[in-house]
RNA sequence: GCGCGGUUAGCUCAGUGGUAGAGCACUACAUUGACACUGUAGGGGUCAGAGGUUCGAACCCUCUAUCGCGCACCA
């Protein structure tokens, strides 16, 4: 760093030190070096989707595991972070689909069939894939890319199949009809958790239905479509009586089979057992449209007229109703949410919101529609494709959840243990900056309270559908036989037997052995059935491999709470299930240690950041224009544990300013030469001024702070404080006054003999005062590097080379690189008896400083200019050095400080009085009486309403008998400092009156 | 309906019982001396409201208001 720019040039050195990283191999984790005195920290990343892009919460997420790892490397540890990517089934297909037919190449996928839709999807990701992994880079994420995974990779996909067979073989998946959530834009079965509730503004609609009384009814065994019409009457009494039912669909009334009411509803129980005429398909006779009236306890006699039609092919609680009662189930529906045949003539076809407003009109014209209100209700719509779902009857593959009690117990909640749940401030552990990594401690969440969303989720499990129609995803290794006797149903056939008993089928990781024979399941499964073996399938299971040996369970995961259900219940489960062999020999098979749950980054608005919205700003761009270190330094002190984060540029800037004052700090170091002597960065306690001890004391609790604050997961926390350090505390102040001991001397040469025989002048003692300045500085300079590592990884990495601090460290100890270099310890009582670092001269700098802020704005009130330099008297409380009036000088701006013990000011000279001493700032002729009595006087009203506050807490026996004496000390001292300032503004108010 | 989180300076947020804080924004002054991506000084707050506990409450308890999120859901 001979020559070094005035102002910190990102773009020149992020590349170069990202390769110099790679080049040594600096993030390649080794299993074998793991050791008792080199444990292992772990972190899988979440893997992104493959043919993402990065976004500001990619940013977020990375950059805390980012600084995690590097984090983890300084204390010593091996370190994993293993990074991949997700193919992401519906996403992908989705987009590749939506290119496809953008490029006119095809109408639909099926255009093309499974196998050439399939190789351009893999084209895509080929091309495509790389991306995100590129944008990691540029933002300094220290992943082992030597490991790097992804979800479809041949072993990845093996892992799956055997989870797969396995749980099949332990009777965990089973096959069956059911109601799913079913995507009609998608066309595919979703998860319960793919579903979101939205708020829907519809109508109710009220329509009647005859009560007819069918005696001599032969009931005929319910199958299917068919049902109703298989019924035969003999005859049909109309009884004049009409029920009005109310609801939101009346497109699947030609689905209903029943009408249930309360059977303790009085207005209705008369009625059970009867049938109404159901109105649609309107161009059916009534008497293939009988359909019973039943009680059931599910209706509610509040809502609507209190009559429910029942439609158990089209609706999750009338399926339980229809199986209570062995209703017929109609589906009327084709999978793409058209109506089917069975729907009737005038609906047939329609899609189904065309349907509803066409059965309104239908029933409208024969006379059935009573009235409508508008109404607004819950609909659950498919996240990704954002339409209305449609509960639908059909053929899925379903995973009852392994493993659920070990999973939901081994979180700790907020009430386990107070103590233990409770942030470990100030403790042991968090001085050294370590946690604990008994495998025996539960799983701990950050913040603790999302634990309590995921113990009652995991209360409330339900099965999870893991079949999905797709086509981009892990196929289903399941194959029926093609002469299929019983075992093979058609998909969307009937009879609903529920829990089908599947024999003769081929469940196995390998094809069967005579292909020809059988053919495999269509589906693939859901992407978060592989997702949820990350952790342990791309360590290389299901072999004891080194990196599973060594490096699971992982130490931390770095997440969105968005995914708690999807990913980090499912992975703690899977983590019991497949890891809990013995033949892995964990005592506890969980996953992680901890789990940080990162906020969501939303804008200036408060809205979450979409593309839709194009609120969203590209972190490539604000990394071109700032720097990544600006980008990671301003994201993370804008981000709190567990809040979400209003993302502003202006944050980024400020990391922008940030890293350019570290910048500047170094730069003056150079500028100031070289410490070589006479102590050769040596720190010579008896030349450190108070100053320097003043700063070294700082740095000590700024170690301390940043070890808690990492022990807590607070890296907003850590930020502000290396913020406050670096800035307020090292440049405001130290750099400033050091700057007094740094322009005083010259001769090097010869002092330093000159120390050695004792024969040293003032001048040489300047020197060697200068030299021990800039040791000092060298010391704050490569500890403060080293804390900022894990934020700014570049811009220290420069400067660690730059300043030469390289050169003094063994080569695996930050010789090579500060990646490895020790993380700074908090300064020891050996250091400081040493050094004669005591509370004393941290309180001695802390009043000058006062009086210092005091002086200058004494200055500041009379109006002299920043630059005109002026003369101070100080009449000191204690000794002073000919080195402290220099300070003085420099940080007044003063011409001179001269010093006076008995001086007696006279009625032009303002003054201020500080526990360091008084200090005076003659100005004959000059002072504005008036302006200067009237700061006083707002002074003095000031100390009065502080005065009388503390006074009436003294003045209260309560007050004096309960409290701590400490505290009841430190009000009477506060009281008394407050009393002497009163006087002396009074009288300085005094002598301008006369 | 149940649960969680928020409400503190113009804005974004820290602040676990003892003198209300930071950054940005704002005002004034300064500019060859590391840094204008800067420095110095300053203005600005009934800590959402009400009640309670306490010698003492932004902080603990109760209720209310309001914003956001999650879960469940009546057609």
């Amino acid at each position: 760093m001979s020559e070094i720019s005035k102002a910190y040039e990102p773009q020149s050195v992020e590349d170069k030190w990202y390769r110099f990283w790679l080049d040594r191999k600096c993030f390649v984790a080794d299993p074998a070096r793991v050791s008792p005195r080199r444990p292992a920290y772990s972190i899988v990343i979440p893997p992104p989707n493959v043919t993402g892009v990065l976004t500001m919460g990619h940013v977020l997420n990375n950059t805390i595991q980012d600084i995690l790892a590097r984090k983890a490397r300084m204390d010593g540890k091996e370190v994993l972070w293993l990074p991949g990517t997700d193919h992401a089934g519906i996403a992908t297909q989705t987009v590749v689909e939506k290119a496809l037919k953008k490029a006119g190449e095809i109408k639909h996928r099926d255009d093309w069939g499974r196998e050439k839709f399939l190789e351009r999807v893999w084209q895509w990701k080929e091309k495509h894939g790389g991306i995100i992994i590129q944008q990691l880079k540029k933002l300094g994420a220290s992943c082992d890319w030597t490991r790097e995974r992804f979800t479809m990779d041949e072993a990845y996909s093996r892992c799956v199949q055997k989870a797969f067979v396995e749980l099949y073989k332990k009777g965990l998946i089973y096959r069956g009809k059911r109601m799913v959530n079913w995507c009609p834009a998608t066309q595919t079965a979703l998860s319960d958790e793919e579903v979101v509730m939205k708020e829907q503004k519809g109508s109710l609609y009220y329509f009647k239905v005859e009560v007819v009384d069918c005696s001599g009814a032969v009931s005929a065994p319910p199958s299917g479509n068919a049902a109703v019409t298989d019924r035969r009457y003999n005859e049909i009494k109309s009884t004049g009586v009409w029920l009005t039912i109310a609801t939101t669909r009346p497109e699947t009334i030609p689905g209903d089979t029943a009408v249930a009411v309360n059977p303790k509803d009085p207005r209705y129980a008369k009625f059970i057992g009867k049938h109404v005429v159901r109105p649609l398909p309107a161009e059916l006779p009534r008497e293939l449209k009988l359909i019973p009236i039943i009680g059931d306890e599910h209706v509610d006699f509040e809502f609507g007229t209190g009559v429910l039609k029942v439609t158990p092919a089209h609706d999750q609680a009338d399926f339980e109703i229809g199986q209570r009662h062995k209703l017929p189930q109609i589906d009327i529906m084709h999978p793409n949410g058209h109506m089917n045949a069975a729907a009737g003539i005038g609906l047939n076809g329609l899609d189904r919101f065309k349907a509803r407003k066409i059965a309104v009109e239908l029933l409208t014209e024969m006379g059935a529609l009573e009235k409508e209100e508008p109404y607004t209700n819950n609909v659950g719509f498919s996240e990704r494709a954002d339409v209305p779902i449609e509960p639908r009857l059909s053929e899925q593959w379903f995973l009852k959840y392994p493993s659920v009690e070990q999973a939901r117990n081994c979180v700790e909640q907020e009430d386990d243990s107070a103590g233990r749940a409770s942030p470990r401030a100030g403790s042991s552990a968090a001085e050294d900056g370590s946690r604990e990594r008994s495998t025996h401690q539960q799983m701990r969440f950050h913040p603790q309270r999302w634990a309590k969303v995921y113990d009652h989720w995991m209360g409330n499990i339900q099965d999870w559908c893991i079949s999905r129609q797709l086509w981009w995803g892990h196929r289903i290794p399941v194959w029926y036989p093609k002469s299929g006797s019983g075992a093979c149903q058609s998909r969307d056939g009937s009879p609903a037997d529920l829990h089908p008993r599947l024999h003769d089928i081929w469940c196995n990781i390998n094809p069967p052995p005579d292909p020809e024979n059988w053919e495999q399941d269509p589906d693939v499964l859901d992407t978060w059935f592989s997702s949820w073996l990350w952790p342990f399938a791309t360590m290389g299971w299901p072999e004891q491999t080194p990196a599973l040996k060594a490096f699971y369970p992982t130490s931390d995961l770095v997440t969105g709470p968005d995914i708690i259900f999807f990913w980090v219940a499912r992975m703690i489960m899977a983590g019991y299930e497949f890891m809990g062999d013995p033949k892995f020999g964990l005592p506890d098979a969980k996953p992680f240690q901890n789990v940080y749950f990162t906020g969501i980054i939303r804008d200036k608005q408060g809205r979450k950041m979409s593309k839709s919205l194009g609120n969203s700003p590209d972190p490539l761009d604000l990394i071109g224009r700032h720097g990544a270190d600006a980008l990671r330094f301003g994201t993370m002190r804008s981000a709190p544990l567990g809040q979400d984060i209003l993302f502003d540029e202006q944050n980024v800037e400020l990391g922008r300013n940030f890293c350019n004052k570290l910048w500047n700090a170094c730069r003056f170091r150079q500028m100031v030469g070289r410490a070589d002597f006479p102590i050769q960065g040596e720190i010579d306690p008896k030349l450190l001024t108070a100053d320097d001890k003043w700063i070294l004391l700082k740095l000590d609790a700024a170690i301390r702070e940043m070890n808690t604050a990492f022990a807590e997961y607070k890296f907003s926390d850590a930020t502000a404080t290396l913020y406050r350090f670096f800035w307020s505390e090292y440049c405001d102040w130290y750099v400033e006054a050091s700057k007094a001991a740094l322009s005083g001397g010259r001769r090097c040469e010869s002092a330093q003999t000159e120390i050695q025989s004792g024969l040293m002048s003032a001048a040489t003692e300047d020197e060697a005062r200068k030299a021990n300045t800039l040791a000092v500085i060298d010391f704050v300079l490569s500890h403060t590097l080293r804390l900022f590592h894990p934020f700014l990884p570049f811009i220290t990495e420069e400067l660690w080379h730059g300043m030469g601090y390289a050169e003094d460290m063994p080569d695996d100890q930050g010789g090579q690189t500060i990646m490895t270099a020790p993380w700074p310890k908090p300064l020891d009582d050996d250091f400081k008896s040493h050094y004669g670092l005591t509370g004393d001269d941290e309180k001695q700098i802390e009043t000058r400083n006062e009086l210092v802020s005091q002086g200058r704005n004494l200055r500041r009130n009379a109006n002299i200019a920043a630059n005109k330099k002026v003369n101070f008297i100080l009449k000191p409380a204690r000794e002073v050095t000919r080195h402290d009036v220099e300070v003085l000088k420099l940080l007044l701006n003063a011409e001179s400080v001269e010093v006076k013990a008995d001086y007696q000011p006279s009625k032009s000279t303002m003054t201020v009085r500080t526990e360091s001493g008084d200090l005076f700032l003659p100005r004959e002729g000059l002072i504005d009486v008036e302006a200067e009595k009237m700061r006083l006087k707002k002074e003095l009203q000031k100390i009065d309403t502080d005065i009388a506050r503390v006074e009436q807490k003294l003045a209260n026996p309560n007050f004096v008998q309960k409290v701590p004496a400490e505290v009841l000390q430190e009000h009477q001292q506060r009281l008394a400092a407050w009393q002497a300032k009163r006087g002396h503004v009074t009288s300085a108010l005094a002598a301008l009156e006369s």
